[in-house]
DNA sequence: CGCGGTAGGACGTCCTACGTCCTGTGTCCT
DNA sequence: AGGACACAGGACGTAGGACGTCCTACCGCG
């Protein structure tokens, strides 16, 4: 890490190849490489097969292993602590971004909204996952916040994996469709405290289908 | 990861050695090492030299360094968005935590915090950070979302890193105690709207603290 | 001019050997 | 008998070499 500090390298840019690097901090391959690998799974480094070594972009994509480990580790276990910790972090932080998005956002952004909104309801349940997610990356998307959106991304696909693990009550498809909408008309009225509100109770539903799932089949605290 | 999950293996418990799992997994040693230097780094497990590998705990302190370099990178460049990227997190979860924190801390918490409080203003400049940290771990102890302890604790050490890489105006020691104490009162008085209120206020100077450093140092967009 | 084969670089995997750290056991000294 | 030290064993750490796979670039051939 100090090294690429140190040496004005760059998001992109490639970093020596490993022999070089052997000779440069006076280690062996299997050291080089083991540090390597360990940077990769912090997303530092970005190393491809036949290619090179680079420097990492993305720097919270890489923390989904490790997350997701745990939360998968705890739903195992019965204790859907972990999931409610995470849907809670989602709520705060698309809670208070959302008023962001509500005075920030211009017609264009808007549109897209819709043109997402619109697939969503027409995919019916199979494609669902991929425009919901879509949808909430919209929201945030142009409010310049790159660490948000990797966050709320993060914890997305965290959550979804999760849940997937769990013998879970079907979601309700046109629930969904009418939260998002109302959302948007919240937004398109650049009303903030609507927007939270209706943010707040999406959440809140998420929340009460993971009590569901804990009452019936766990202990309810581990 | 799906080996320790398949096998019920809880955090903390040991994992089988290195030759076990190169009979395990039919690769060899240097695979297995890397694989688990590989998932070091992302906290899955935690790695004893002369002791053993075992089931990870902290899932969120092992994405520290990938964050921590990313924001170094872009503070070296001069670029103050990750900064402020990373301080408009920390207020988004407080900020919601601190209403909860405002209904649900009882006096013994109160107390804790005045206590953490003093040894923060008696301390003076020289072991304020720890202080400063501890106060806002306290804050959201009591309840009970590890998860956001951890992110909080995370963004806070990234934060104060990445600062002490810029030459950056001095924080006013007793102003931080102002508004912590102000912070405490809102607390014990439950009114979450002024708590709230406080910690934003307290995050808006450290926002204006980064605009003065960009503004005098760096481009002030990268 | 276009296509395919070939050479080189870079990462991936494997094997072997030795070093370091920690623990448990056994012996020796007190 | 009790405690300190030495030793052996297990587990991770590091080193060096060899070969495989992937990708790119170059060159000859059609």
């Amino acid at each position: 890490m100090d090294l690429v500090i140190g040496t004005d390298l760059g998001p992109g840019d490639p970093l020596p190849a490993e022999p070089e690097l052997m000779r440069a901090l006076g280690v062996s391959r299997n050291s080089v490489r083991e540090a390597l690998k360990g940077l990769q799974a912090l997303g530092i480094v970005d190393i491809r097969h036949g290619y090179g070594t680079y420097v990492g972009t993305a720097a919270l994509r890489s923390m989904a292993p490790g997350l997701l480990f745990h939360s998968r580790l705890a739903v195992r276990r019965s204790n859907p602590q972990a999931l409610r910790d995470i849907v809670e972090m989602r709520a705060l932080m698309e809670s208070g971004l959302i008023r962001r998005a509500a005075v920030e956002l211009g017609p264009e952004d808007i549109a897209r909204l819709h043109t997402e909104l619109d697939a969503l309801e027409a995919d019916g349940d199979s494609g669902r996952a991929g425009h919901d997610r879509r949808f909430h990356e919209l929201l945030y998307e142009p409010l310049g916040n790159a660490l948000a959106l990797q966050l709320i991304a993060l914890f997305w696909d965290v959550y979804r994996t999760t849940e997937a693990d769990m013998a879970k009550p079907r979601t309700d498809h046109a629930q969904v469709v009418r939260q998002h909408r109302q959302v948007l008309a919240a937004l398109e009225s650049h009303d903030p405290d609507a927007a939270a509100a209706r943010i707040a109770e999406h959440f809140a539903d998420v929340t009460a289908r993971i009590d569901l799932w804990a009452g019936r089949s766990g202990t309810g605290q581990g």
